[in-house]
DNA sequence: CTGTTAATGAAAATGATTTTCATTAAATAG
DNA sequence: CTATTTAATGAAAATCATTTTCATTAACAG
């Protein structure tokens, strides 16, 4: 089998390997609900997923792999604000759209956007750059987030 | 006594009162506790800096208030990712500096900086805009922080 | 195939926050 | 000022997401 040609493994097993831990089909299934999902699962989300087909996967699991691939990079662990933590993929090897968030504080939806993403990106990296210099920091991530009342909620006042 | 002299009371009494809350010890305490420290304190926090004055105050009510305070917008509640909610008094009537967070995602450290905010407010405010418009929200709130080592914790590495 | 050790599941523990409920005390009417 | 109404409170119990413990299982190197 020539290189680059392991499809059907998936493509993060390299990454996976290269740090030193196990490919067990349990992270397997994790990484794939959640490469195949649209944003924000919680831990029970990604639980109930999973469940039907690999139902000897505990919720235990699902917290320790979501912790590891968090520390990899290859997660974002998200919070807004309803008690309880969610994650979304980082980036696919296709390089998946950067975007922000938009929160509604009482219905709790979220608004996934990419407007202005271009302007708040460069003010970004220009404002970590300075951040690190001055602050000494090794900067490795950033959260903007936007909270509000959503057009229903907003009605309901 | 004339308007405008009840100094003694605080400025918050107005705006508490407007909306109905009844102004009690416990609150007061708290409040004052808020006002007069420098930010990112956590329920218990406060609890313990009240107690020894006020140790018929309890956490509970602590809880109870925080909440108060923060949908009256008058308290900010935040989230640096140590699974415990800190509080930051919003701004005296004097208007306090804006600012963001840079979090040391190793020893939690919290830095308040606001080198940039004026383009980052200005930015922001933008974004609101837009973001209000096409989605239909009424926005009240943002958060912006970076996540990263400090100086110590990434020497550490 | 076999041994080493990381990974796992189930159950218990943790810890911040919330709820319950009987009691207390602000605000207000008289 | 006193009585009345009802929000606010404390203590203890409950909740609930997440973490830890520990005996068992299974990746993977040799």
């Amino acid at each position: 089998m020539a290189r680059g040609e392991c499809r059907r493994q998936g493509w993060w097993h390299g990454k996976f390997r290269d740090c030193g831990y196990r490919l067990t089909l349990g992270r397997e299934a994790i990484l794939d609900i959640l490469s195949r999902s649209e944003g924000h699962l919680s831990a029970e989300d990604i639980y109930v997923k999973i469940h039907p087909r690999y139902s000897n996967v505990g919720l235990t699991t699902v917290y320790r792999t979501l912790d590891v691939l968090s520390n990899l990079g290859m997660v974002y662990k998200l919070d807004f604000g309803d008690g309880r933590a969610r994650y979304e993929f980082a980036e696919g090897p296709k390089g998946v759209h950067h975007h922000h968030h938009l929160v509604c504080t009482q219905c709790n939806k979220v608004v996934d956007y990419t407007d202005f993403i271009d302007e708040e990106v460069e003010l970004l990296q220009q404002t970590e750059k300075g951040l690190e210099k001055k602050y000494n920091f090794k900067i490795n991530n950033h959260i903007i987030q936007f909270y509000g009342l959503c057009e229903k909620c907003s009605g309901k006042k």
